[in-house]
DNA sequence: CTTCATGCAAAAAATTTGCATTTTG
DNA sequence: CAAAATGCAAATTTTTTGCATGAAG
């Protein structure tokens, strides 16, 4: 809980409980859309509005605390922001894993973005597929 | 339109009216949201609904003639199905440029996915920032 | 002619807003 | 204390659905 709470006053947020326990179900299971926040949030913190959540991971994500993920067909989960890398999305079962590669040609990439004269600002690189999980359970 | 006519029907879907005049927008737009889809072809075919866009957009989307392209704070945009490539996409108006290169690096790719088991079916690799445009009017 | 798509209106889902009250720094 | 956040309910916005009619193959 400390650390969430630098977390939020490094980015000029104020360290409420209701931030603090979304970042701590945000950090526990990676990747998470509003309403399955709200679903666990609730849990310890009964009184909490979905308004509240909606309010909170909006500004969180403004002020560089989260970062959204828009994914096909699902809605948007979001992650806690770290260095940017890879997103295995399980068509499936929607389950997101991270892998911390970057697996950007950087130097090709720069080379487009001078040539487009377009401000870099971030990146994300999804794959879509199956789970290894999913594809067991296809199988048999 | 011909052409649309025929990739609708090798992809398993009747050819209405209403179907290729949203493929007719998003072919010359590049990139477009439902409403802008909705605005745009109600132009030349006034009678159509709303409900009958989302309705073709999902349906084209499952059957592989459209790529959904979900975004960071905006509604998703849709394109025509094409070969995987580049998305720039500009913060401030949103705009979205295709860059018809590989970037990524799939032989360390394939490692990731092996090592996973995580069977791959498509990839997105979208760069955030702020195009040249809207790059010169921050500036004057 | 049979199957599938359309358009409409209504329903449901998702998100945002206003405001009185409470909490944070 | 002042500024900002919360919770609630209401308002909006977005998306989906059911069904009678019409079009496509």
């Amino acid at each position: 809980m400390k650390n969430y709470m630098s977390i939020l006053k490094e980015n000029g947020l104020k360290a409420t409980f209701q931030r603090m326990h979304i970042l701590e179900v945000i950090g526990m299971y990676g990747h998470k859309d509003v309403d399955e926040i709200y679903a666990e949030v609730i849990k310890t913190h009964p009184s909490i509005s979905l308004a509240t959540v909606y309010k909170n991971i909006l500004i969180m994500t403004q002020n560089g605390v989260l970062i959204e993920l828009p994914l096909i067909g699902r809605k948007a989960k979001y992650e806690i922001k770290k260095d940017s890398h890879v997103h295995l999305i399980c068509k499936e079962c929607g389950n997101i894993e991270d892998e911390d590669f970057n697996l950007v040609d950087m130097n090709s990439l720069k080379e487009v973005l001078s040539d487009k004269k377009f401000a870099y600002f971030n990146q994300e690189l999804n794959i879509y597929g199956t789970c290894s999980h999913c594809s067991s359970i296809k199988v048999s």
